[in-house]
RNA sequence: GCGGGUGUGGCGGAAUUGGCAGACGCGCUGGACUUAGGAUCCAGUGGGCUUCCCGUGCAGGUUCAACUCCUGUCACCCGCACCA
C-alpha cells in the first residue's frame, strides 16, 4: 500500500502552523542550539532543487536537537535587496518592492510545502526599513569610527549592469553575475577598511570548526606576507621604496621596477629623456582591463626610465628603473627592486630586456631559471650576508636595514578595502550628507531608517549615478550639524550589507530600539552550525565575520566570531552531470517532484543521494527507491504486533539508534538513511514488531521525514507530537553482538568465516578456525610459519 | 604556475585506528500475483577460462593483510592567479 502524501503533507504542516512546535523559546535558561541556513534571495524563478540540500541537512539537524532537548533558533528570511529584482522592475515597470513582495511569497510557500521546521515568527527581510534601519545604524558606527571613507579611485564598473563591483565580484575580468565586461573608472565611492581586521580575520580563524578549505580559501584570500621596505637612493634626489619578501637577496638585485601608475614618473617628468615613450606605455596600460593584463602574463613589456637611476643600498652600484604593469600600483609600493636570479617574473623580465642576472643564493643554475627555494642554499655574492641560509640572511639584512635606518620589517595583505558604494536604487541608502561647509555628516539616529523615496524610474543615469541623484526634493536638505544647505549621499549599500548582521537580527527580530537585545545575543550567539554554499567563502563569510568584530570591538556583541562551525554541501547537478542550469536546459524543478513524490520523499532523496559535502547529479529513476522505502515504513504499522522488545529486533535497533544518531552529527545523512532501510528490512524478515519498537523507528527517521513520522505515531495511538518527542538512545552494551562472525584467511586471501564468542580468546578463535572444514582443508600438509588474530576482525595463518 | 579536492560495478555511492571491497539504493535478469504492469512480493546481480583467478585511475613500495600508508605518475573538478 502506498501512503497518500497528498492528503498527510498539508494536514501535518496545517497542524504544525497551529501548535508552532518549532518556536525558538524565551527562555534563557534552556542549553541552546542555534542552527542557520544562508537565507536566500528571492529571485522570480522560484526555488530549485539545490536549494532544499543544505535546508533539509539542517532542518535533520535542528529537528534533532530539539528532541534532544535544546531550545532550538532555526530561522528563516529573505535577502531581498538586489540586482535581478530591480531589473525586472525597471522592465516591466513595477516597484521592486512589489515585485519582492511576489517572489517572497512564492519561495515561503514552496518552503513550507518541505515541512522545514523553521521558527517563521522570526522571518526577516533586509528591504524591510526596520530592518534596514539597522543596516544603517551599523554603516554609521563604522563611518563615525573611521572605518568607513570615501575615496576617489579605479574601480570596476560593469557595462551592463552600470554599477561598481567589490574585487570579490569580478571573475576572469568580467562581472559575476551577468558575464559582461568590466572596465576600470574612476569614481569617488564609499569604503570600508576591511583592511583594518586582515590579521584578526586570519588569526581568529584558529579555534573554529570550520571545514578545512573554507579556512584555506580565506586565508590565500587576505594573502598575508612577511618582508621588508626598503628605500633606495635615485639619481633625482629622490628615495625609491619597495616592498620585499626577499631581502636576503639585496646583492642580487639588478634593477628597480615601479607600476606604471606611480606618482613618481609624473614627478620625474622633467629628468626623463624618453618621457614621451613613458607616457605612451602608461597610456596603454591604463586602457587594459585587469583581464588583459593577466593575458599577458607571460609576455612581459616595459619602459626604462631613461636618464634616471636608482642606487641599490648593498652594492652602491647604480642600476636601471623601469616602468612595466607586472607591477601592481596597489600592492606593497608600487615598487619593486628586481632580482632576477631569484624571481620568474624578473628573471622573463631580465632575459628579454637584456639585464645582468647575479646570483645571490647558491643551489639553481640562475643562467636557466630563476632559483627560487627558500629552504635549501646559502647566500653568495652577498657581502656580510656570504654563506648564510636563507632565513638567517633575512634577519641579518633587516637588522643592516633598521641600523642604517633604510628599511624596516613590514608586513602586508593582498586583501582591499571593501568597496562598499552602488550607483542603484534597490538598496540601503547611505545615511550620509554632505555639508558644504561641515563635510559628511551622518543622518542623525533618531531619523533612521532613512527610507527609499518613491521614483519615477528605476533605471541608473547615463552618468552611472544612481537614479536617486534625479530625486532633487529628496536629495537637497539641510545639514544635520550646521542646518546650512546640504546633499544626501545616492548611492546605496552592496547586496552584501544586509547579510552581514542577519543572523545577530534573528535573535531579537522584533527589537525597534537595538539591533538585538543584549541578553539575546549573549544568549544565541554565536550560531553553532552554520551552513552554506562555498562560492561566500571570501564574500559574505569575511564580510560578515567582519561586521562581527566591529559589533565586537563597539561592545554590541560579547563573541569575537559569529560562526562556530561552518559547512558546505555539494551541488546538485543536472541529470547529465552538469551544473543546473536554464541555458543547458537540465533544471529540476522541485514543485513536480512534490506533486509526484511527496515532500518527505524528495527530502530523503536529496540526503540519500550522496555525501553531503560533494555534488552529486540528480537522478529521477533513483527517487522511487525513496518513495518505496516511506511506503515500505508506512506499512510496518500493518504488521505491529505485542508490546514490549521482539527479541531479534533488540540489538538492530540499539544499533540503529547509535548509528543515526551519531551520523548526524556527523553530517553522513546518507548513511543514516542507508542503516534505516537496512533495518527495515531486517525488520520485515522477522515480520513482526512491537509499538515502542515501531514508535523509536517512526522518531528516528522524523528529522528525515516528519510527516511520514507524524502519521505513524498518529495512527499508532499517540496523542503528542513526534516531532517534539524524546530523541531515542542507546544501550552500548546492546549494540555489541555476543558471537562474531570472524572471515579467515589463509596468506592473506579468505577461505572461510566462522563464528566465535565476542570475548573468546587467540587460541579459542584459532580452534574454531582450525576446526572448519575448509580451512582444515586448506592447511593440509603446509607448515604454518604465522597466525595472526585481530579479536572481533580477523584471523590470518600463514602458511607454506 | 600556486592552493584545495576527487578518481571504487551499468549508475548514485558504502567501507572507525590498515582487517571479508562493493553496505544501502537505482537499474538489470528470472519468477510469483495479475486482464495488464511503469504497482507489489520473492530470488539473483563486479569480471573471468568458476575446485580457482582477476579487480578501488596508472606504475612501484611497505605489510601476514592496502580503497586506506609511502614514492612516482595521469585525468578531471573547484578556488586564486604577475601580490614581489
Amino acid at each position: 500500500m502506498q501512503y497518500d502524501y497528498r492528503k498527510i503533507e498539508p494536514k501535518w504542516q496545517k497542524i504544525w502552523d497551529e501548535k508552532n512546535p518549532f518556536e525558538a523559546k524565551q527562555d534563557y535558561t534552556l542549553p541552546k542550539y542555534y542552527t542557520l541556513v544562508e537565507f536566500p534571495y528571492p529571485s522570480g524563478q522560484g526555488l530549485h532543487v539545490g536549494h532544499p540540500r543544505p535546508y533539509t541537512a539542517l532542518d535533520i539537524v535542528s529537528r534533532k536537537k530539539r528532541m534532544q532537548g535544546f531550545n532550538v533558533l532555526f530561522p528563516m528570511g529573505w535577502d531581498a535587496f538586489g540586482l535581478p529584482t530591480e531589473n525586472y522592475a525597471i522592465k516591466n515597470k513595477i516597484h521592486p518592492k512589489i515585485v519582492t513582495e511576489r517572489n517572497v511569497a512564492r519561495f515561503k510557500s514552496q518552503l513550507k510545502a518541505l515541512g522545514l521546521s523553521f521558527d517563521w515568527n522570526r522571518e526577516i527581510n533586509t528591504t524591510d526599513p526596520s530592518y534596514y534601519k539597522w543596516t544603517q545604524w551599523i554603516f554609521l558606527q563604522l563611518f563615525k569610527k573611521g572605518l568607513a571613507y570615501k575615496k576617489e579611485m579605479a574601480v570596476n564598473f560593469c557595462t551592463s549592469c552600470k554599477v561598481v563591483l567589490a574585487n570579490e565580484e569580478v571573475v576572469n575580468g568580467v562581472c559575476e553575475r551577468c558575464s559582461s565586461a568590466v572596465i576600470r573608472k574612476v569614481k569617488s565611492q564609499w569604503m570600508l577598511k576591511i583592511t583594518e581586521y586582515a590579521d584578526r580575520l586570519i588569526s581568529d580563524l584558529d579555534g573554529l570548526d570550520y571545514i578545512e578549505r573554507v579556512k584555506t580559501q580565506q586565508i590565500n584570500w587576505i594573502g598575508k606576507s612577511h618582508g621588508a621596505e626598503i628605500d633606495f637612493n635615485t639619481t633625482t634626489g629622490d628615495k625609491l621604496r619597495v616592498y620585499t619578501t626577499r631581502c636576503d637577496t639585496l646583492f642580487g638585485a639588478t634593477y628597480m621596477v615601479i607600476a606604471p601608475e606611480h606618482a613618481n614618473v609624473e614627478k620625474w617628468k622633467s629628468l626623463i629623456k624618453n618621457y614621451d615613450e613613458v607616457e605612451a606605455y602608461r597610456f596603454e596600460a591604463s586602457k587594459k582591463s585587469d583581464f588583459e593584463r593577466t593575458e599577458l602574463v607571460k609576455n612581459k613589456t616595459g619602459v626604462r626610465l631613461d636618464g634616471v637611476n636608482a642606487i641599490n643600498p648593498a652594492t652602491g652600484k647604480e642600476i636601471p628603473i623601469f616602468i612595466s604593469d607586472y607591477v601592481l600600483a596597489g600592492y606593497g609600493t608600487g615598487a619593486i627592486m628586481a632580482v632576477p636570479a631569484h624571481d620568474e617574473r624578473d628573471f622573463d623580465f631580465a632575459k628579454k630586456f637584456g639585464l645582468p642576472i647575479v646570483e645571490v643564493v647558491a643551489g639553481g643554475n640562475v643562467e636557466e631559471e630563476a632559483y627560487t627555494d627558500v629552504a635549501e642554499g646559502k647566500l653568495v655574492n652577498s657581502g656580510f650576508l656570504n654563506g648564510l641560509e636563507v632565513a638567517d640572511a633575512k634577519r641579518a639584512m633587516i637588522k643592516f636595514l633598521e641600523e642604517r635606518g633604510i628599511g624596516e620589517e613590514k608586513i602586508n595583505f593582498k586583501l582591499r578595502d571593501w568597496v562598499f558604494s552602488r550607483q542603484r536604487y534597490w538598496g540601503e541608502p547611505i545615511p550620509l550628507v554632505e555639508c558644504e561647509k561641515c563635510g559628511w555628516v551622518p543622518v542623525p539616529e533618531e531619523e533612521l531608517p532613512l527610507e527609499l523615496p518613491e521614483v519615477d524610474s528605476y533605471e541608473p543615469t547615463e552618468t552611472g549615478e544612481s537614479p536617486l541623484s534625479l530625486m532633487t526634493d529628496w536629495v537637497n536638505c539641510n545639514c544635520p550639524k550646521c542646518g546650512g544647505r546640504a546633499k544626501r549621499e545616492t548611492d546605496t549599500m552592496p547586496q552584501w550589507a544586509g547579510s552581514s548582521w542577519y543572523f545577530l537580527r534573528y535573535c531579537d527580530p522584533h527589537n525597534d530600539k537595538e539591533l538585538a537585545s543584549k541578553e539575546a545575543l549573549q544568549y544565541w550567539m554565536p550560531v553553532d552550525w552554520y551552513n552554506g554554499g562555498m562560492e561566500h567563502t571570501t564574500l559574505h563569510l569575511l564580510y560578515s565575520r567582519f561586521w562581527s568584530k566591529f559589533l565586537y570591538d563597539i561592545d554590541i556583541l560579547d563573541k569575537k566570531e559569529p560562526y562556530a562551525k561552518r559547512t558546505s554541501h555539494g551541488m546538485i547537478l543536472g541529470e547529465n552531470g552538469e551544473k543546473m542550469s536554464k541555458s543547458r536546459g537540465n533544471v529540476v524543478n522541485p514543485d513536480d517532484i512534490i506533486r509526484d513524490y511527496g515532500a518527505d520523499t524528495m527530502r530523503l532523496y536529496e540526503m540519500f543521494i550522496g555525501d553531503f559535502e560533494q555534488s552529486a547529479p540528480w537522478n529521477t529513476q533513483s527517487i522511487k527507491g525513496c518513495k518505496r522505502f516511506l511506503d515500505r515504513v508506512m506499512n510496518l504499522v500493518d504488521i505491529v504486533k505485542g508490546e514490549g522488545i521482539t527479541p531479534e529486533l533488540e540489538k538492530p535497533m540499539h544499533k540503529l539508534i547509535k548509528k543515526v544518531s551519531a551520523d548526524i552529527d556527523s553530517m553522513r545523512f546518507n548513511t543514516a538513511i542507508a542503516a534505516m532501510m537496512g533495518t527495515l528490512n531486517t525488520i520485515y524478515d522477522v515480520g513482526h514488531l512491537t509499538k515502542c519498537e515501531l514508535i523509536t523507528f517512526a522518531k528516528l527517521l522524523s528529522p528525515f521525514a516528519p510527516h511520514v513520522a507524524e502519521e505513524i505515531n498518529e495512527l499508532l495511538g499517540e496523542k503528542n507530537l513526534i516531532s517534539i518527542a524524546k530523541w531515542p538512545e542507546y544501550d552500548e552494551s546492546k549494540t555489541i553482538d555476543d558471537t562474531v562472525e570472524l572471515p579467515v584467511q589463509i596468506n592473506g586471501k579468505v577461505r572461510s568465516t566462522v563464528m566465535a564468542p565476542k570475548d573468546a580468546d587467540k587460541d579459542a578463535i584459532l580452534g574454531i578456525a582450525k576446526a572448519d572444514e575448509k580451512i582444515k582443508a586448506a592447511i593440509e600438509g603446509k607448515t604454518i610459519i604465522k597466525e595472526i588474530v585481530v579479536p572481533g576482525k580477523i584471523i590470518n595463518i600463514v602458511v607454506k
